[in-house]
Parts: structure tokens; sequence; C-alpha cells
DNA sequence: AAATTCATCAACCGCCAGTCA
DNA sequence: CTGACTGGCGGTTGATGAATT
């Protein structure tokens, strides 16, 4: 349907895939004068996009230092320990890997790993595991921090062998630290990991 | 060779929280 | 205090190319 044109319409924004001359405008107009405040961003760079969509754009692909495809084994296997602790926080398990993104991430859970994990849940419901573990760190595994910042200590259901699966062990070059936080539970541990080193490419300027 | 199905991934959408006037 | 605005996030969609029939 054609845009209506009577003056009360709002500016039709682009959509969909970027162009090369998209691309440009962004990058050198966040390269002179940053990336703060996107909805400016779009507008003085000349880009008839809405902010969100630039964002978007220069945190997945344009920003500097990003990988592209390839995801090695090691991190694969940090992708799959993080998620065990973290669940579905991409943002956040995108944080510990340098240079790719969230969304990266996600697309690549969605597409691979997800696939991985329920075959081989299928495989561990045979043999359902009765260990214990305390409740906090169930909670952690669950992806629930928070909340697990408010539950006493008790006891639960543990599955060690899925959390601790060094089958690919020396692929665990540089999980060092998610051994340790895994190893130790502690929620003090879970709220330093979570606080991240800035990434001044990311890093909100608001 | 054409049609159909499947897999991948870039981009959008909607919700939510923080900020500011 | 409140409401509008903005950006961040996770979920989802849709286009495209590859694989299969």
């Amino acid at each position: 349907m054609a845009p209506k044109n009577d003056g009360s319409a709002k500016k039709v924004m682009n959509k969909g895939a970027w162009t090369e001359e998209e691309d440009q405008k962004l990058s050198q107009y966040i390269e002179i004068h940053g990336a703060k405040r996107w909805t400016t961003v779009a507008v003085k760079a000349g880009l008839n996009r809405c902010g969100k969509s630039c964002r978007l754009r220069w945190l997945n692909y344009l920003r500097p230092n990003i990988k592209r495809g390839n995801i090695s084994d090691a991190e694969e296997d940090l992708i799959l320990r993080l998620h065990k602790l973290l669940g579905n926080r991409w943002s956040l398990i995108a944080g510990r890997l340098p240079g790719r993104t969230d969304n990266e991430i996600k697309n690549y859970w969605n597409s691979h790993l997800s696939k991985k994990i329920n075959h081989k849940e299928k495989a561990l419901e045979v043999t359902t595991s009765k260990e214990t573990m305390p409740e906090k760190l169930l909670d952690i595994v669950q992806g629930d921090i928070e909340d697990a910042k408010e539950i006493g200590n008790s006891k639960a259901n543990f599955d060690a062998n899925g959390l601790f699966d060094f089958s690919a062990a020396d692929a665990s070059h540089g999980l060092e630290w998610v051994d340790k936080l895994l190893g130790s539970y502690s929620l003090e541990s879970v709220d330093n990991f979570l606080e991240l080193e800035e990434d001044p490419w990311i890093t909100d300027n608001r």
C-alpha cells in the first residue's frame, strides 16, 4: 500500500536489508561523532532509518572487531556452559565472547545448539541423576540469578554430569573462570561475572 | 531441470526499564 | 510525580540459498 501524503502521516522509514551506501553513511557518522543518541545518529547521518535499526546495524555488523561466522569449538563450548548458567541471556553470554554479538549467538543457538541439546537431553532422560546441589546453584542453572539471591539454602536435585561435561576437556582454554564459578557457585562470583568490562563501542553514552 | 523442503541469519517487533523535562 | 521518549533485550519473522526429491 502506498504511504499517505496528507502531511499528517509520519515519515515512512526504510526497512529491510541495509545497502552499502547506508552502511557507509552510518560508519562515517559514528567514526566522527560517536555512537550516542541513535535517533539523532539516524537523522544526522542522513539515513531514512529509525534509531533502533541503526543501533542494531552498528552493534551487529559495522562495529570494529566484529567476528563473523566460524564459531570455534572452544566458543561453542563456552556458549553451552554460559547458557546453562544464564539461560537465554544472550547479551550477557555475548559479553564473554569477544567480537561476538548477542544476535549471532542467539541465531547460532537456535539453529545449531538447541538441536544438539534436545538430542542430548533425550539421551539423558533415561539416566536422570539424583545427585544433590545447593538450591542457589539450581536456580542459577535455570537462568534465574536474580531470584536466586532471595532463596535460602536447601537441597535440590542436581545433574552434575550435565553441568560439568568436560568431554571436550582440551577445548576448555580460557574457560577457567567458568569452571571456577561453577565449582564454587557463590553468588558473589556470579555477580562479579555479570559485571562485564566496558566496551567503548557498546557502552551506552546516554 | 524444476519444485519443494530445510537451514541460516539479518532485521523487525514488542516489551520493559531508565532518563528527563 | 508523571508521562513521553529512548535504548536494550529476547523472541520471532521472512528472505535467501542449499539440499533434497
